[in-house]
DNA sequence: AAATATTTTTAGCCTAATCTAAAAATAAAA
DNA sequence: TTTTATTTTTAGATTAGGCTAAAAATATTT
């Protein structure tokens, strides 16, 4: 598989001229097969990779060992699929297996779950900043995207977006490392009537929800002050710009701000 | 799970404003599945659609039926395997196929395998124009991404290309209804001495011989001019620019060219 | 500590897509 | 028009990923 670039030549027509090419990344050749990042990861299926995904995204909840059945749910399939996934990621190392106690990432199934996920809401950056998508509409692009395999392919996009740190809904993106960022940020069901804030993500990403957020101007970046907390329901009374609106209980749980 | 690293935020959005949403292109509502252009095409795996596309390629050189062996041939696999595929695709009603005889495809074959070469060749224009992949680079991406289903992904990714109708390699891209550009070339192997001509295309894509006329400066768009032809080997000496070149038969058979 | 409930695994089966080897059609040659 | 060669199809396996139902482990109550 080549490895080389044209020093952009806006190409398809003009004079063209001899092109000597240069490797823009360097990176060890990889003569073989159909895998993603670097070098000699363990060849994965797309069902594999969503399944180390879904253990990562359980783990990162609820520290400790993954259960079968809250795998099982999270990939909506049985517990006996599950079950024979694991059996499968285990002989290629990819987790840490042991009948009846649950289930870890090893370093290469976490590095390749951190991989999924970096690609998954690069692609999103690109539907949404790049195709003019809605941030509710991009889940099952890039659901598929995110397996795409072949050298260098996450990284020219990440260069092409500008290296966005975080995607439509506020998360954040890992790095070509794996390494992630923390930034500070609250539920806005923890605010305080007074305590203003700027919307930098959210915890659920039901179409739904995003499009009632999108109703109430609550993209992310939107300013908002905490006018007053009901006790009864916990509802909020918030203010964006001059409007205000009532926000019950679970869409505060849902929406995490940064307070200014 | 090493998911930290300190540093901190500047939020990638701007202020937000209450959405008004735009639907850009009209498409009927889709609710169900994952299927890719329009409406109720029927669902077809990626195996389905490589198939649709190499009988697509194979009649478009050779018209008439496509034998079992060629489409084996095309594909990699064993004619059992094919016969096997065969079949599915005649249940679907995607082929018409007589035992023995050979296959055509149906209008809804014919259909999603223009689909197919669509997608496929504005994924290459994307990785080549905003990536800055090189021209030989991008087949195998294109050849995953080609599959990637839904809602009007195709239709956005072509407005943001800009409405390209050549792919990297000089190959038409088909409209959104299916429809073919021809443009007028021939091979440079058929050009006489004394005639000029401007690259429009390749008639093979191996790596290879991309590469070797990137050395050549015979990248798309270049013009040049024949000088003489080799009675004995039907070799070609052509001009481009300032510089010279001596070109095999079989790299002048595999060039397109416009007369100019 | 036994009995009961829950969770997880095993066993057995299914489908799509592949394979090889053998059988059946068709085509070519004698 | 037989015989021979080639092409294509069928038969029978295999693998990944799923399923359901039953068995086995673990957890929870009494």
């Amino acid at each position: 598989m080549p490895k080389n670039l044209p020093t952009n030549p806006p190409v398809n027509q003009s004079t063209s001229k001899p092109i000597t090419r240069k490797p823009i990344t360097s990176k060890p050749i990889n003569q073989s097969t159909n895998h993603q990042s670097t070098m000699n990861t363990i060849p994965t299926t797309s069902a594999e990779e969503n399944y180390l995904k879904a253990i990562f995204k359980i783990a990162e909840k609820e520290p400790g060992a993954v259960l079968t059945n809250a795998l099982a749910a999270e990939m909506g399939t049985s517990a006996a699929s599950a079950t024979d996934m694991l059996k499968r990621l285990s002989d290629k190392q990819l987790v840490a297996y042991e009948k009846y106690r649950g289930v870890t990432l090893s370093e290469s199934g976490n590095r390749i779950a951190t991989d999924l996920i970096r690609k998954h809401r690069l692609w999103e950056v690109f539907l949404v900043d790049k195709l003019g998508f809605a941030w509710d509409e991009v889940h099952e692009f890039a659901e598929q995207l995110e397996h795409i395999q072949g050298e260098n392919l996450a990284e020219r996009l990440d260069d092409f977006l500008g290296h966005p740190r975080f995607d439509p809904h506020g998360d954040p993106i890992p790095d070509a490392q794996g390494q992630w960022l923390r930034r500070p940020q609250v539920r806005l069901s923890t605010l305080s009537p007074g305590q203003r804030g700027i919307v930098t993500g959210v915890d659920d990403h039901a179409p739904t929800f995003l499009q009632y957020l999108d109703e109430l101007g609550l993209g992310l970046g939107a300013e908002l002050e905490l006018l007053e907390r009901t006790a009864y329901d916990q509802s909020s009374k918030i203010r964006i710009r001059i409007r205000e609106a009532v926000l019950s209980e679970k869409v505060c749980q849902n929406l995490f701000v940064r307070i200014i």
